[in-house]
DNA sequence: GTTTGACCTATGTGTTGGACACAGGTGCAC
DNA sequence: GTGCACCTGTGTCCAACACATAGGTCAAAC
């Protein structure tokens, strides 16, 4: 009943409704229409289309299934992550044992992450102090830039 | 005279000299020969070619420039960076100021990732946490995975 | 002398999570 | 009826390689 295809109209009744189109929906979960068009494109999303232009409906399972993405994302899973809990969530059971799993397996990875950016962020906080001292040398055949050559070896 | 355990002659001269292929050269700088091939192919190093066999040749001058790069990516520098340096570096003027620079900017760029990480990885420390006390529970149409579903508001 | 196996070549594709460009169609307020 | 924002699909690009394919080369073992 709530259902026109008014634009203006529809999508003020849209946002209690059912259906958005890219933008909208971007907008509504902050994040780009390029993001929405991408998680459509690898199945995370799939809007039915309008038969008279083609045009993306996005209705709310849609938006539950963004919702669910973009936290799941924030909490170091991967878009392949997300797609299997998805998937494996629409078979009925539930997600969460593998959610405890991966959450693991990610949790391991982000650490090791962590602890490589930590170490290069020491090392080039190390670096720049060591070379404030240090003049500035034409480059010689063997050397390229002495800053760089003679910090200490590894 | 014990250099390589399964080194030919050959191999073992060049080990002294000037001259070694693609494996050799990885091999002694401790990296894969995909390494050696892609910063060949993206002008790090230059080798020349056997006429022979069209085998690529490096020599001394290849083996500076990717030590120098190894240690420069290793500093937080990227190999587009490298690759300015280097070109920098053979017109005979000191690339050092322009590393200052581009330390600093990559600095920044660190400090932002380190965080980034750092931030997501206490996020991911804190729901591991809760979640050992949380239930597993099945996926009820609004809800996909109870355990992100549920995860604070940011 | 041939076969094995490790090496080499060039080229192309896949990875992650999108951003951006393009060419053209649609919707709607003015 | 014009202009603008939006939509479509397709394709390319980013970093820093890894991996696959198909074929050529080389030294040594049989």
């Amino acid at each position: 009943m709530t259902m026109d295809r008014n634009a203006t109209l529809s999508q003020q009744i849209n946002l209690f409704g059912q259906i958005m189109r890219v933008k909208q929906l971007a907008d509504n979960m902050e994040i780009t229409p390029e993001t929405v068009r991408y998680y459509t494109r690898i199945g995370i999303l799939n809007p039915n289309k309008d038969p008279t232009n083609g045009y993306k409906r996005y209705g709310q399972k849609d938006r539950d299934r963004l919702h669910f993405a973009l936290r799941a994302r924030a909490l170091g899973f991967t878009l392949a992550d997300i797609l299997q809990i998805i998937s494996h969530s629409e078979r009925g059971s539930s997600p969460c044992p593998m959610v405890r799993k991966l959450i693991e397996h990610r949790f391991a990875e982000i650490q090791s992450r962590f602890q490589d950016t930590q170490r290069l962020y020491r090392h080039m906080q190390k670096a720049m102090k060591t070379w404030q001292a240090l003049p500035d040398e034409e480059p010689n055949g063997k050397m390229i830039c002495a800053l760089i050559e003679q910090w200490d070896k590894k």
